[in-house]
DNA sequence: CACTAAAAGTTAATCGTTTTCAATAGGCAA
DNA sequence: TTGCCTATTGAAAACGATTAACTTTTAGTG
């Protein structure tokens, strides 16, 4: 039924050995061999089962891309550089998504522990940082985007504490004072960094902590849009609201916009990531700009190096961030 | 160095038909037995490999789809119910990007011909259809969302050209007469169709095919911009624009937006694919809404029926789509 | 022509499982 | 005691490749 290298053997006259080495472009086959082989391989329209090759070899050349689902659209340019950095040496990237359930985590790792890829990148770990750990010093794992706290694994991504800082910042320097934040009420590292840096940047400039400006919602559009609202509706309103994503920051652009308010000048709004939507929504929007796709790039190729390697680097990494002004800070056109 | 089932039957003193016995869950084990064994593997860690089962088995439970990449964000509704199609028969979908090259879609196949996985779905083909169609008959290959001309290859889809027709019929309902199309120049079967869709009303209507109505462009934002500007620079101004995607519906509204037209009375929109943008923007868009998660829920529910049996189902399914009205074509509030 | 080294090709071990088939042990009836 | 049946078990043969170790052929040298 299936055609095996044997097949290909016997219709080319030569030994296994000897297709196997035509097909790696080994040495030591003489031309009429090489002739010989492809054509049989070419008739008999083969391809090599990777399953007894890998199991040879102890290595399939794959790495697992683990995300939480394909709808965060700025992961696209993660992967690319993922894919990138991967195609160069030879490797695919495979994506697989968990829906954020810890449980399907675990299994997707199971190809890891399995063999069925040579590593795995984690972008949206639900897993707790111990157990991650603990998987990190026995397998191929990285993070990117992503950092745990207290966590020893290889991981790319940005200081998230600094860009909430440098983003409050900015918006304090416009001579804003009551300054609101939309966040999530689960709570990944990189929100809480981002939380962190806020608070410091007021906790800079002399500002007190109003903890009724901080609204814990959601990740989607709607969260904006309700948080927005909440603090819209406090008796000393908000005169500009950083969001730790764009998503967020164009919920509560639509609810400003909606109820009169002047966005870009009774009320500025900073997002985080830099979307495509947020140079399409009017008005722009100001945005932190994280090295989506270097970030892909740089962690396959740490851990690749790992893979070939017999240290394990286990550092972070933290790649430059960017703020980019737009309308709704009064910048930009 | 790495521990294999061997070491597992050594561990529990048993021999390893037990342990493959135990780990499968298979009757005629003795209590003892499964205690030693389950003892051993948690004591070791052990994991098996999947390279040396699937071998064996020569199946992976494990299905490819293949998208040009994750950017397209109502692909991810698509992925859901692949998702949960294949787990409820224990498969595991991948997910690998072909990037819109060829080449790199037919070497992501190679995974296909080579065993390591069972099956795979075409979510964007670039190939061509007659390649496509030898290959659905040697391999375990599937498309979605896209069909292709004279294929012969299991598909679930919409009707395109249905769609096309009922967007374009809606808007002349409205008493529109010079209906715009903006399309793109690469074409996909899917933005074929609706064209022809578009064409057939228009015939249907009895209002003759004006050729400067149609744009030929990209699949983003800009170009929405740029097609409705060329559509609005026309002596002969059109009263609606149809775009077969929400993306180019967009650009091309903000363009109108920036122009003092207004939408949803000088010029109503109608888009396709009710990305969740859609709904966002404002104003809301009037969209093609097709059923993402169930057509890929049926694609993955047909396919493993295809693996599972020894006859194949090559038939092309189109599912229901549903237009939904908001406020760009003067609908909604 | 004899001898040697290099090149080409073959055989068989190996990777880690599953699974067939045969063997063993124990229980029970005659 | 003997024979038969059933429930567990283990040994060994797959699965399909790569590759180490070995053998044969070819070519080159004095």
């Amino acid at each position: 039924m299936n055609i095996t290298i044997k097949d290909v053997a016997k219709a080319a006259n030569v030994s296994v050995a000897t297709v196997s080495r035509v097909l790696n472009k080994k040495t030591n086959v003489s031309d009429e061999a090489v002739q010989a082989v492809n054509k049989a391989v070419e008739e008999l329209g083969y391809s090599p089962n990777f399953l007894g090759r890998d199991l040879r070899k102890s290595e399939t050349k794959r790495i697992l891309a683990i995300i939480a689902s394909t709808e965060q659209s700025f992961y696209s340019e993660v992967l690319r550089g993922m894919q990138d950095a991967a195609y160069l040496q030879g490797y695919d990237v495979l994506i697989a998504t968990t829906r954020d359930d810890p449980e399907h985590e675990m299994h997707l790792l199971g190809m890891l522990f399995s063999k069925a890829v040579d590593g795995a990148v984690l972008l949206a770990p639900k897993l707790d940082s111990h157990t991650i750990s603990e998987l990190a010093k026995k397998y191929q794992l990285a993070m990117c985007l992503e950092r745990l706290e207290d966590c020893e694994i290889l991981c790319v991504t940005i200081d998230n504490e600094r860009a909430g800082y440098d983003a409050t910042n900015y918006l304090l320097g416009k001579g804003r004072r009551r300054i609101g934040l939309l966040t999530t009420e689960i709570r990944s590292q990189s929100s809480v960094d981002r939380e962190n840096g806020y608070k410091r940047a007021l906790k800079d400039a002399g500002i007190p902590l109003d903890e009724s400006l901080i609204y814990y919602g959601d990740y989607d559009v709607e969260s904006g849009t309700k948080g927005c609202e909440a603090l819209m509706k406090l008796a000393n309103k908000p005169d500009a609201i950083f969001s730790i994503s764009d998503t967020i920051s164009i919920g509560a652009m639509t609810y400003a916009l909606s109820h009169g308010i002047a966005v870009g000048k009774d009320v500025l709004f900073f997002g985080f990531d830099n979307i495509a939507y947020s140079h399409m929504f009017i008005p722009h929007l100001s945005t932190v700009e994280q090295p989506c796709y270097l970030q892909g790039k740089a962690v396959i190729e740490k851990l690749i190096n790992n893979i070939k390697s017999d240290v394990k680097d286990t550092n972070t990494y933290k790649l430059p961030h960017r703020l980019i002004l737009r309308e709704s800070t009064g910048d930009g056109s």
